[in-house]
DNA sequence: TATGAATGAGTTTTCATTCAT
DNA sequence: GATGAATGAAAACTCATTCAT
C-alpha cells in the first residue's frame, strides 16, 4: 500500500522536478501530477523534505549502480573498462535523474543540511569504490594522489553531465565514449605508471 | 553613475548571495545590504532576473579572465602550466562566483532561454581557449578528440568545484593543485601524444 | 463496552492535553495516545466538540464534589474549614483540569450556546452551595449580599487558578493554604457578621 | 505613518479577536477587517505574534491604569477606596479589553513563553502596586501573607470578570460595586488587623 | 465495529513588483 | 531620481472529518 503510494508520489515529484526544477517543484504541482490532494501527500511524507530525501536516494542510485556492477564481479581489466564506459554513457543518457541531482546539490549547497550531508556520504562512498577500482585494476600502491584522481575522475563526469544538460551540444555522444575508451585504456594507466614511478625516485 | 550604482548593487547582491545563498537573496535583503530603497534597485534594473544576469556576467568573466591570460602571452610551456594550475586554483577559491554559476545553470536549464544561450556561448568560448592553448603548447595536429579532452577538462574543473561547494571534503585544495600541476605536465602531453601516434599509425 | 472506550479516550485526551494544550490536542494526537483509529474515535463522538465536552464534565466534577462533599456531612466549623481549604488547594493541583475548563470557557464566551449553558449552570450550582454552606455554618438570615459574596469566594478561587495556570510564581502554595484557612477562620466570619450587624442597625 | 498605521491594525485585530476569540482571529479576517491587504500587514508585524504583543501590551493597560491612579495621588483612605471600587466597576464593563486579556492569557498557558513572560512581569507588577497601596493605607507591617491577600484581590477581580464574561448573570453590577466598597471598607482593614494582632502575640 | 487513506479548506508567511508621493 | 507602503499570488503545512473496505 503504503509502498505504492510513495512510489507514486515520487514518480510524479521526479517528473515535475525534472520539468521544472526542484526550485519550482511547489507540492501544489507535484499533487497534481499525482492526482492526488496535499493531505495525502502530507499523509506519506511528513514534508517537502523527506519527499526529497527519497528522492535523492533513488536518484542517485543510478550512479551507485555502476560503482557497484564494476566492483562486485570478477572481470578482466578489458571488461571492465568497457563496463565503466557504458556506465558513464548510460549515466549520460538518464537526463531526469541527472537534472534532479544537480537540483538537489543545489539544495544542499544553499543550507539544506540533512541533503548536504546525504551527499557527502554519496560522494565520499562513489569515491572509495572508484580508488578500489583503480587500486586494484593497476595494482597501485596506495598513495595520496589517488584520491585525488578518484575524485576528479568523478569530478569530469559531472562536468561532462552538466553540459549535456545546459545542451551546449560542445561534444557528441560517440565521440565521449571514444574518449573515455582511450583514457580509461592508455591515458589514466599511463598517468598513475608515471606518478608511481616518480614517487619512488623522488 | 549608473555604472558605480549598479557595480554597488552588484556588489551588495553579492555579499548577500555569500551569506544566504541565491534563492534566498531577496530584493530586501539586497537593497538593506546595499543601503538603497526597493524603488532605486527597480530604477537599474527591471527585474531580479537582470540583476541575476549582471552578477552572472561579472562572474563568468572570472573564468574568461584565465583562459585570457593564459592565451595573450608568449609564455614558455612551464609558465603557462603554472598560469594555469594557479587560475584553476583561484576559481575554486571563489565561492560565491561559482555558486552563482550553479545556481543560473539550473535557471539555464529550466528553459531560460535568455541564459542558456549565454552559457552556451561562453562554455564553447571557453573550450575554443583550452583546446587552442593545447594544441598550441603541444604542437597538435587538429583531431576531433582534441574538442573532446578540452571540454572534459572544463569539465572536470567545474566538477572539483561542485565537490567544493558541496563542502565534500574529499580533497585538500594543496592535493588539488599537485593533481592539476602533474596532469598538464605529465599526464596530458603523454596521453595527448599517445592519441597523435596512434592515429597517425592507425 | 462504550462507558469503558469513552473513558479510555477521554484518559488519552487529558494526558495530550496536559502535554501539548488544549488547542494542540489534535484528532491524531489523541488517538495515538489512545492506540485507537480515528475511525474509532469518531464511532464514540460525533465530532470534537462532543469530545470536549465529555472532559468537561468530567473536569468540573472535580469542582463540583468538593461543595457537595462539604455540604454533605455533618462537620464541625473546623472540620468545615479545613475540609473548604483541602479541596480549593486539591483543585490548584489539577492543572490538566483547569486548563481545560479555562479553554472551555472561551469557547463558552465565542457563543457557544452549548457550553455556554453548561457553564451557567455549574456556577450557579456552586455559588448556591457555598452560599448555603455560608449561610449554614455562620447562621446568616439571607441577604442579598451573601450571593456576591458567595460568587466573590469562587471568583477568587478561579483567579487564583489562572496565576497558577500562569505559572507566575507569585505566591506559594502553602501561603494560599494559609490564606485561605486564615480568611475561613477568621477573614470571612468578622465580614459576614459585620455585614449582618450594619443590616441590622441600618 | 507607522504608528497610525499600526494603530488601525491594532483596532481591527482586536475587534476581531472580541468577536471571535485570539484562535478564530486568522490574519485572513484581521486584514479583511482592517481593509488592508496581507502583504500590508506583514510590513507592520513581522509575524501574528508581534501583533498579538502589541495588542497585549495595549489591552493590560487598562488594568495597570488602576493601579497608577490609586498610587499616584495623595488621597485619603475614603477617597482610595472609592477610586478603587470606580476602578474595578469600569473595568468590569470594558468587555472586549476583557475577553482579550482572557484569550491571550489562554495562549500564554498554552505555552508561547513570550506572551507568557509578559503577563508574569505584569501581574507581578500589578500585585507589588496593590501590596504598595495596602500597606500604605493600612500602615501594615510587612509580612508575607500581604503578597498572598493582594494577589488574591486581583485573583478576585479576575474571577469576577470570568463570571461577567460568561454571562452568567450571577450578581448585579449594583451589587458587585456595594460588595466591593464593603469589602475594602471593613473587610479587608478588619482581616489585615486581626493578621497583625495575632502576629504580634503568635 | 474498526481502519486509516484521503480530502480540501484553512492556516501563517514570503516576496517580486508597483506606484503615489 | 528616490522612497517605502502596499499588493496579491503563491508557498508549505495542518487538521477535523469522511468513507470505502
Amino acid at each position: 500500500m503504503s509502498k505504492d503510494a510513495k512510489a507514486h508520489i515520487i514518480e510524479a515529484a521526479k517528473r515535475v522536478i525534472a520539468r521544472n526544477g526542484v526550485h519550482n517543484a511547489s507540492i501544489q504541482s507535484i499533487v497534481e501530477e499525482a492526482g492526488i490532494s496535499k493531505g495525502a501527500l502530507y499523509h506519506y511524507y511528513k514534508n517537502k523534505d523527506a519527499l526529497l530525501y527519497d528522492i535523492m536516494d533513488q536518484s542517485l542510485k543510478v550512479s551507485t549502480d555502476i560503482a557497484n556492477k564494476a566492483k562486485s564481479g570478477q572481470y578482466t581489466s578489458e571488461e571492465l573498462q568497457e563496463i565503466l564506459v557504458d556506465g558513464i554513457i548510460e549515466r549520460f543518457a538518464k537526463k531526469d535523474d541527472n537534472r534532479i541531482q544537480y537540483y538537489l546539490s543545489q539544495e544542499a549547497m544553499q543550507g539544506n543540511g540533512e541533503l548536504h550531508a546525504r551527499f557527502k556520504e554519496k560522494y565520499n562512498g562513489w569515491i572509495d569504490r572508484v580508488e578500489e577500482i583503480m587500486t586494484g585494476v593497476y595494482s597501485l600502491p596506495p598513495s595520496k594522489i589517488n584520491r585525488a584522481i578518484a575524485a576528479s575522475l568523478i569530478a569530469m563526469v559531472d562536468g561532462q553531465v552538466l553540459q549535456i544538460l545546459l545542451e551546449a551540444e560542445i561534444v557528441p555522444m560517440e565521440e565521449y565514449r571514444e574518449f573515455w575508451r582511450r583514457l580509461l585504456e592508455v591515458g589514466l594507466p599511463a598517468f598513475l605508471n608515471h606518478l608511481a614511478e616518480s614517487e619512488l625516485s623522488g
